[in-house]
DNA sequence: CGTCGTCTTGAAACTTCTCAAACCAAGTGG
DNA sequence: CCACTTGGTTTGAGAAGTTTCAAGACGACG
């Protein structure tokens, strides 16, 4: 059974550094040849902690550098002139995130952790003295910020369909991105609540609730309160496009 | 009275380069030094022309370069699974597109010109050879994908606000762009149809249609067509979290 | 064992959509 | 020069999906 909170990597003998990180071929050397991951891990601080509902940074804070997260999960969280939350995305293991505070050098959004995180910082002004060795670097947060943006079209894109195609979507997402970092696709425990992915989805937290019922009658999935266990798949991804919430009930 | 049409560039006796174009200030030269920008203007190659409905480039297409519109708008066009379309986003004279291609050198949009368009292009293998020698312009091309990013979070942001405050909101945004860009904030034609201005802020062109002809009963705007008058300003700002379209009827 | 926050469920209310029809401006061709 | 076509826009009315409000259930925890 996958958890978010268990670290796949560390080991008490062992420092761990760029070179023997597990997650290397997921993380920001992802690209790189050996001599710069070698540059990139004398820069890099490790092994920085935050608790459950913590800010790994705040919206409005200056940029300091990015951020990979090494194990558990957090929220990236927008406020606009009202107040308004919005949960712009949830992030996982293997995953960087820092790009909203690159344009302006403000921070856009708060990443908050959704249960203790462990996660490397690349400070900003040992980017910008890596890029002059390592042109492979800049492209590289080039293409992962353009990553990013595609994410967020697709997210918008979504934002279009109805209520029921956004959560399986959104299950579907997850499952994937877990998949690929090594944890289980079809189980697995999901750390934010039905507010949070309500938010993040556009729709109210009892729709939510009340489309993993839906999904649950139709033995697509079984879920426990956090913990998921997808049982159909496919008619899960063919959920797109083909019922309606009121056309079930 | 501006228009989108009429670029405000070139004279016949002098050809138009980097160092000695209008829109340095805005386009991709913005933060380089006298030396980088005359190292870009040997590679861009100028004076492409797409008519309106003509694509610059299209989805699913190779990705072989950035591109800076010098006159005329264009729409940025996605499509999901299903063939449903998304204009996700307009873009204006001295904007730069074609961040869509970076992540997976496969453009996700197409760039379709509105009317008439006028562009430079930096082919993407000369993008790198660039890098190598100017760090400066990787880190500018960085900043304008998270400066797109951070718009696209703007855009959801506003998906989660009535129809009228998307519309009033798209307006001041367009406005405020063509500001900076040295055009008439208060008088401007919009080259896209009630359509796709619809199909960009999620809502149905009709619905589009009824807020225009709502804020032109309230004076807040003249339309004729596609010529639009800001007539209030501070009100249409206002309108934001203030009204509701049918406590107005 | 009670409390607090989260989750679920039901029913009414609301916003926006969809469909249908009419309107308008700008061509086009007889 | 006028009827016709075409594409975009406007307007109305009913339909649909989601939200909101309210209340109850559940689960973790002191």
């Amino acid at each position: 059974m996958s958890n978010l909170n268990v670290s796949k990597v560390s080991t008490i003998y062992q420092p761990v550094t760029c070179e023997n990180c597990n997650l290397d071929n997921l993380c920001i050397p992802k690209g790189l040849d050996r001599q710069e991951i070698g540059a990139l891990a004398l820069l890099v601080s490790r092994d920085n902690i935050r608790q459950k509902g913590e800010a790994i940074y705040h919206s409005g804070s200056p940029f300091r550098g990015m951020v990979a997260l090494r194990s558990g999960s957090a929220k990236l969280v927008s406020l606009d002139q009202n107040g308004n939350e919005l949960v712009v995305a949830f992030m996982l293991p293997g995953e960087i995130i820092g790009f909203d505070g690159v344009a302006t050098q403000l921070h856009t959004c708060s990443a908050v952790a959704l249960e203790t995180v462990n996660y490397c910082h690349l400070p900003a002004h040992k980017i910008e003295q890596l890029t002059i060795n390592t042109p492979n670097l800049s492209h590289l947060l080039l293409q992962r910020s353009c990553n990013e943006l595609d994410s967020q079209v697709q997210m918008i894109l979504l934002s279009r369909r109805s209520a029921e195609e956004r959560v399986a979507s959104f299950i579907l997402n997850i499952s994937e991105r877990l998949r690929v970092r090594g944890y289980s696709e079809l189980e697995f425990r999901l750390s934010m609540s039905r507010e949070e992915i309500g938010n993040h989805l556009g729709i109210a937290h009892e729709t939510v609730s009340r489309i993993i019922h839906l999904f649950q009658s139709r033995k697509l999935i079984e879920v426990k309160s956090k913990q998921f266990k997808i049982i159909d798949k496919k008619e899960l991804f063919n959920f797109y496009t083909t019922y309606s919430l009121n056309s079930l009930k």
